[in-house]
DNA sequence: CAGGATCCAAATAGATACTG
DNA sequence: CAGTATCTATTTGGATCCTG
């Protein structure tokens, strides 16, 4: 809704040249979504992209997640270079995390598939309550 | 998605006051990320995308899938409304799957996504190398 | 060809206890 | 406060065999 879409010129590669060029791509796309699309990262970009969190910040406005996932998901995040962390050397420690620039650029992606949960949330719902019944 | 039937959606206990109504979205955002985060599906409906393919198709055109995952996540896609599954009762078989009008509109969304992992994989491979080096 | 059924290994997630 | 360390439960995914 606010985040500025990426310009996207691309076509899927879905008449892949028989060439491997998009093998790397799918390879890509294949990681992205491993870390992206586990349980909780997209749920802690979307926060971070309101701007700088604290740990227990995150942990409670993230209704569920449990402390040792908030921990690994912001670990991973942070490997991939999505996420900064930064300690401060105080006592009680403050810990404080932010997105990258590389972690905004995702912002715009993830606004998208927000959206789209968001506008077909209750089809999908249907469709299952159809599937479910017709078994 | 297992060999059972579940695969049920994450659910986010509601706060009764909000006036936030972003629960909902989160719940709606988990429930998406659980259908088309996993390991297949975004490959799967990236396929679909190209038009019509028949199960041997799919599975020859997704390199490492199994035979049992594509079976799975077509059924989830199905049930899910996003995937049509048309059986013709010939010998051999043949079986076709196509996007749903659903299915269609998760395209734009994915091509975003697709996009962001085409520009940025390396981005994030040499953060890791990066991360990792540093432990 | 397009799967269903089993079995098993690996990856993930949660709860709990402890620490600087 | 912001984690680690463990242990366990659940979920996945893959291999293999079988069938109309």
């Amino acid at each position: 809704m606010s985040q500025t879409q990426p310009a996207q010129r691309q076509k899927f590669p879905v008449k892949a040249d028989s060439g491997s060029g998009d093998l790397t791509t799918c390879m890509a796309m294949s990681d992205i979504l491993n870390r992206i699309g586990d349980k909780w990262s997209v749920m802690v970009v979307a926060r971070l992209g309101g701007g700088t969190q604290r740990f227990s910040e995150l942990r409670r406005s993230i209704e569920g997640i449990s402390q040792r996932m908030l921990t690994l998901t912001l670990r991973n995040l942070e490997r991939d270079g999505l996420v900064t962390r930064t300690v401060y050397p105080e006592i009680p420690p403050r810990v404080e995390y932010a997105l990258t620039e590389l972690g905004e650029t995702l912002i715009g992606p993830i606004n998208a598939l927000w959206a789209w949960a968001e506008a077909h949330g209750q089809d999908i719902e249907r469709a299952r309550s159809r599937f479910d019944a017709a078994q």
